[in-house]
DNA sequence: GATGAATGAGATTTCATTCAT
DNA sequence: AATGAATGAAATCTCATTCAT
C-alpha cells in the first residue's frame, strides 16, 4: 500500500528503519527476516530485492553508523584544538549518539561482536578506530598527552571504556536523563585525562579544574 | 570406548572442554552440538545426560570461570594494601586469564555481550562487576582515589577497558609475548590511575579552553 | 511444480488429504511429518505454513470430520419423526461414513481413543456426542423410549456399538458390500431398539433367574 | 535396595506393576523405559533383563489381563444357566474388573487400539472375543435369544458398550459409587436384552421385570 | 542380577532464501 | 516492484536399547 507508492530508495530505507527496530528489541539472531519485513510492512521475500541477505542488512547498518561516526570524529580531530578539547569532543559525540537513536546505537554496540568479519571487514569500523588512535597520537606528539602509553592501546582503552558504558544503558538500564549522559561523559573524560588517583598526588591547579567541572555539571 | 570407562564427571569435564575449544573456534551460534560432542569424543546425544541443553553449557563455563575470576578478585579486594596496588593486582588478574586458557577467555569475552540475559542471571557476573566497583568505593573511602566520579562509572571504564583489549587479542591478534600482556597491563593502570594528560602540560590555558568546550558542547 | 501453481487453499487440503491417508495406513504417531508431506508431493517444511504442528493436523481432521458428523446428527435430530426412525437414520449415517472416506473414518476412529485431550478439547467431538444422547432423551420424553434407564448411558451404549463395529471394519476386515454395511445397521438398530431376547422366551423363569442373578453377582 | 533382594519373579512383577501405573498416568507413547524404572525403583536396563523391548511389557500386560478376563468368561459361559444370566454375569465381570484394578483397565482400555497387531496377536484377546460370541450363539441356540441378528455383530454390539463405559470412566470421569458401576450393568444389560422401545411395545411381563430391576438397584 | 553411561537413529521444527506470478 | 508459497538444509533434542562394569 504505503510501500506499494514509495521509490525504491524509500522501501530500502523503510527495511532498513525496520531492521534497526527490530534488531534493537529481539537481537539480530533471534529475528528473523519477515519480522523485519512485517515490521517495514512489505513482504519478506521484497528485502532481496534490496539485499543479499539478513546479514547485508545488518552489515548496511553498521556501515551507515560508522561512516557517520567517522564523519563526526573526523572533523574534531581535524579541528585546531588542544588535544584535550578534541577527546572531550569524541566522548560526547560517541555517548550523545545515543541520545539521536537509541535503537541504533543498541545494535551496533550488541552486535558489534557478532560476526567477527564484521569488525574486520567494515572499512568504516577500522577507519573510527584508527581515527581515535591519531587523537591519541596526535596529543602526544604535540606534547599534551604522555608519550609513554601506547596510543593503540590506549586508544582501545577508551573504546572499551565508551562501549561499556552504551552497553550498560542497552543492557541494564538506559540512562534516565539528559544529565546523566553528561554526567557520564564528564566520567570518562576526567578518568581518561585526569586518572583515578586523588588530587594531592598532583599539581593543585588539577584539583581547581576539577572543581569546576564538578559544579558546571 | 575411553570415555566410556570414563566416571560421570570425567564426561562432564570432558564435554566442557570440549565446548569451550569448539565455541572459542566457531562462536556459539555456529556451532553445533554436535560438534562439542565429536570434539569430546562421544555421541551427542549424551550432552543431554549432563546438559539440559546447549546454553546450559555455555551458562556452566560462564558460572565456573566467573566464580574462579570472582574469587580472585575477592582475595584482592580484602588485602590491606594502597588502592593503587589493588588495582594493579585486579587488571592483572583479568589480562593474565589470557595465558592461563585463551580459548576460555575468548568464549567469556566474545559470548558474554550476545547473551544478555546469561549476562544479567548469572550471579557470578554480577558479583565479580559488584567486587570491581567495591575495589573503586574503598580506594575513594580511603582516600586514596578522587570522589568526585561515580564509582559505579568508574568501574564500567575499568572493565571496558579490560574488556576491549581482551577482545581486540582476540580478535585481532592475540599477544605476542608476556611482555606484551604486561605492556597492557602497565598501560590500563596508568592511565587509569594518572590519566592520559603529560603532567607538565598542566598549564592555566588548559584551564581556560576547557570552559570553553563545556558552553560549545 | 504442480503445488507452486496452488493457491493456498489447495495446498491446505492437498496436505490434510494426504495426511489422512497417511494417518490411516500408518497411524498417527508412527508416521513422520515428512510421510505427509512426501504423500502430499510437498517439502516437509510447507506442513509448518499451514499447521503449527503434526498435532494441529490431527486435530484439524478430527474437527472438520465431527463437524459434518455433527451437522447431519443434528438435522436428523430435529425431524419430527418417531424416535426409533431418528435412531435408525443416525446410525445409518455413522456406519455409511465409511462408505464415503474410510481412510478418514479409520483415522477418527482409530485416533480417537489415543488422543484423550483431543477428544475432550475438540468441541464438535463433545457436541456430537451430546446430540447422541439427545435424541434418546427426546425419545424418552415422547414416550417412545423406555425411561428407565439414564439417556448418557445408552448413548454411550450406542456409540459403543458402533465404533466398535467401525472398529471391526478398520482393524480386522472392511465389510466386503453394501449388503454387509446395511446388515450391521439393522442389526445395531434392532438391538438397541428391541434388544437381544427373543419376545417368546419371555417367560415367567427368566424373571425369577434374573433375581438370582441379583442377589449372586 | 529392596528389590536387590527380590527373586527374579519378584522384579518381573515390580516392573509390571509399576508399568502399570505409569502407562495409566501418562500414556504408553508417552511415558519413557526410564519411568517405568524409576516407579519400579530399578535401574531402567534391568527391564531390558525381563522384557524384549518397552512393547513387551505392554503386550504381557495385555496378554496376563485378557487370560483372567477370557477365564471369568469361560467360567460363565459354560455355565448351565439361562443365556440372559450368563450374559448378565459377563457384563457385571467386565465392568466391575474396574473395580479390582481402574488402573489396569484403563491401560487396557485406553492402548487397546495403539497397535493393531497387538490386538491381532495377542490370541487371548481373540479368544475372548470369540467367547463373547458363543454365549451369544448358545442364547440362539437354546431359543432364549433372537437368531435374526448375527452372532458376531451382537459381541461386537455388546463389547463395543462396555468398552464405551469403561472408556467414559477412564477420560472422563470414574465412577463415584459402586453404584454407579452397578447401575452401568443393568443399563447395558436392559438395552442389550430388552432394547430401547418402551414396554408398550412388548409384552406386559417385560415391564414387570424392568420395574423389579428398577426397585432393587 | 543390577547399574547407568553411552549410543545414535530419528523426529519435529525453524527459517533464510528462491522464484513463479 | 512486490508478493508469499514453496523449498530444504540444518539444528536441537529424545529416548529405546546396549553393554562394560
Amino acid at each position: 500500500m504505503a510501500a506499494r507508492a514509495n521509490g525504491q530508495r524509500d522501501t530500502r530505507r523503510l527495511l532498513l528503519d525496520a531492521a534497526v527496530r527490530v534488531f534493537a528489541h529481539k537481537g539480530y539472531d533471534a529475528c528473523r527476516v519477515s519480522d523485519i519485513a512485517r515490521e517495514a510492512g512489505v513482504a519478506h521475500g521484497l528485502l532481496y530485492h534490496y539485499f543479499d541477505s539478513k546479514e547485508e542488512v545488518l552489515e548496511t547498518i553498521f556501515r551507515d553508523t560508522w561512516a557517520l561516526m567517522l564523519a563526526a570524529v573526523r572533523s574534531v580531530e581535524e579541528a585546531d584544538e588542544p588535544a584535550r578539547v578534541r577527546l572531550r569532543k569524541v566522548i560526547a559525540i560517541v555517548l550523545r549518539s545515543w541520545e539521536l537513536d537509541p535503537d541504533l546505537i543498541r545494535v551496533v554496540v550488541r552486535e558489534v561482536t557478532r560476526s567477527p568479519h564484521l569488525q574486520r571487514e567494515v572499512d568504516e569500523v577500522r577507519e573510527a578506530f584508527a581515527a581515535l588512535e591519531r587523537i591519541v597520537e596526535r596529543g602526544q606528539r604535540e606534547g599534551e598527552f604522555r608519550d609513554d602509553v601506547d596510543a593503540g592501546l590506549a586508544s582501545r582503552v577508551l573504546y572499551g571504556a565508551l562501549d561499556q558504558i552504551l552497553t550498560g544503558w542497552v543492557l541494564v538500564r538506559p540512562p534516565e536523563s539528559d544529565e546523566e549522559v553528561k554526567t557520564a561523559e564528564r566520567v570518562v573524560y576526567a578518568l581518561l585525562c585526569d586518572g583515578l588517583v586523588a588530587a594531592p598526588a598532583r599539581d593543585p591547579a588539577a584539583l581547581l579544574q576539577r572543581g569546576q567541572t564538578r559544579e558546571s555539571a
